[in-house]
DNA sequence: AACCAGGGCAACCGCATACAG
DNA sequence: CCTGTATGCGGTTGCCCTGGT
């Protein structure tokens, strides 16, 4: 049995929007809130159907929307959540408060998945595609747990952006908004807008802060909004058993043996990563240096965060041009920082999350 | 100047999910 | 719990603009 339409499309205009019908739909929304969508167009008087004035409100009229270029770190922030998210527009969206899915999936397929593609990385898989140094010896590990840290995260960013979502629909429901013009102030203020984040590894570090590190981040190059503070400590993931050459071991702990609370309060919805426990954690200082590999188990590794992502920048302006340059022995580096970037990114989100 | 091809983006379609009755 | 409806989301389409010939 087939699916009712939304709505009766006998005699509903379609197409582009005129600046009468934007008008129109402003209007209505500023004294009324949008209500319910279906009832939405006849009260405002629009041959539309409900669902077309909602893709209209949010993917363009919203006033909390920013528009016009992407910003170099908007660009990153994009690339690094599509690897943890893949095609979930609306979860990176909620990363990128003035920006909309729609906006970000047109321009993630416009620009950013050639350019990927052009650097010799799989814009799918996010692995360069001569992905058969990974699997070499030990690295191949390090790629899975890298992977399966991806995959978890992207659980937990998912649910992070239900949460988002709920508290948009309370916002929204509380409408009307103080709507001003077409193009008015946001409504919303940046600083409301950053989105909420439980984020294990933000946790994480903060609490090795707690316990006598200085994981403080004085190089964070992301931001989420303009009254956001910077991300408190970049987190990366070195395998290794060892002690930390060329850095500082301040405390080494399993996880998550020192964060009881952390836990209980994800379990109830999300369970660990199998090899979570195998991680400990370290700080080193400084700029990202590559270090041989050792064996056993995994440290992760509070490092300053400018370097890669600096070279992930030139990278990302270079290739625009043309093919990446450097020797097969970067292949695996440039991996091992593109991952760890990802989580950098996860770790640097803001610390307002609800759920906190 | 006219035509064509490709890129960029707004909008639509249809499935998935949430939710109310 | 079940069913129908509303909304959200991601994939896709099609129009418009721009640059090249």
């Amino acid at each position: 049995m087939g699916r009712t339409p939304c709505c009766d499309k006998v005699g509903l205009k379609r197409g582009p929007w005129t600046p009468e019908e934007d008008k129109k739909l402003l209007a209505y929304i500023e004294l009324h809130g949008h209500g319910s969508w279906r009832a939405l167009p006849a009260k405002a008087g629009l041959q539309r159907c409900g669902k077309s004035c909602r893709l209209r409100w949010t993917n363009y009229l919203r006033p909390d929307i920013k528009r016009g270029k992407f910003s170099l770190q908007e660009e990153q922030t994009i690339i690094q959540l599509h690897a943890l998210l893949g095609n979930r527009w609306s979860a990176i969206a909620t990363h990128l408060p003035k920006r909309t899915d729609n906006e970000i999936k047109n321009y993630w397929n416009t620009h950013l998945k050639k350019r990927l593609a052009n650097m010799g990385i799989d814009p799918v898989t996010h692995k360069p595609k001569n992905d058969a140094l990974l699997s070499i010896d030990g690295h191949s590990k390090n790629a899975a747990n890298l992977t399966h840290m991806a995959q978890w995260e992207s659980a937990r960013l998912e649910a992070e952006a239900r949460l988002v979502r709920q508290s948009k629909l309370l916002r929204s429901n509380s409408l009307p908004h103080k709507l001003t013009s077409p193009a008015p102030a946001p409504a919303v203020p940046a600083s409301a807008s950053p989105p909420p984040c439980l984020d294990m590894l933000k946790a994480w570090s903060d609490s090795i802060a707690g316990l006598g590190g200085d994981l403080e981040s004085p190089t964070s190059t992301l931001s989420y909004s303009d009254n956001a503070p910077p991300s408190t400590a970049f987190v990366e993931f070195v395998p290794s058993s060892g002690s930390c050459d060329g850095g500082v071991l301040e405390k080494e702990e399993q996880f998550p043996t020192h964060f009881p609370e952390f836990k209980n309060g994800m379990e109830d919805t999300l369970s660990f990563p199998s090899g979570l426990q195998d991680w400990t954690v370290s700080a080193v200082d400084d700029r990202w240096t590559p270090e041989p590999f050792r064996s056993g188990g995994h440290e992760i590794t509070h490092v300053n965060g400018g370097s890669f992502m600096e070279k992930f920048t030139d990278q990302l302006v270079s290739n625009s041009s043309g093919g990446r340059s450097g020797g097969d022995s970067d292949y695996y580096e440039d991996n091992k920082n593109y991952w760890n970037s990802i989580l950098n990114l996860v770790n640097s989100s803001p610390p307002d999350s609800p759920m906190l």
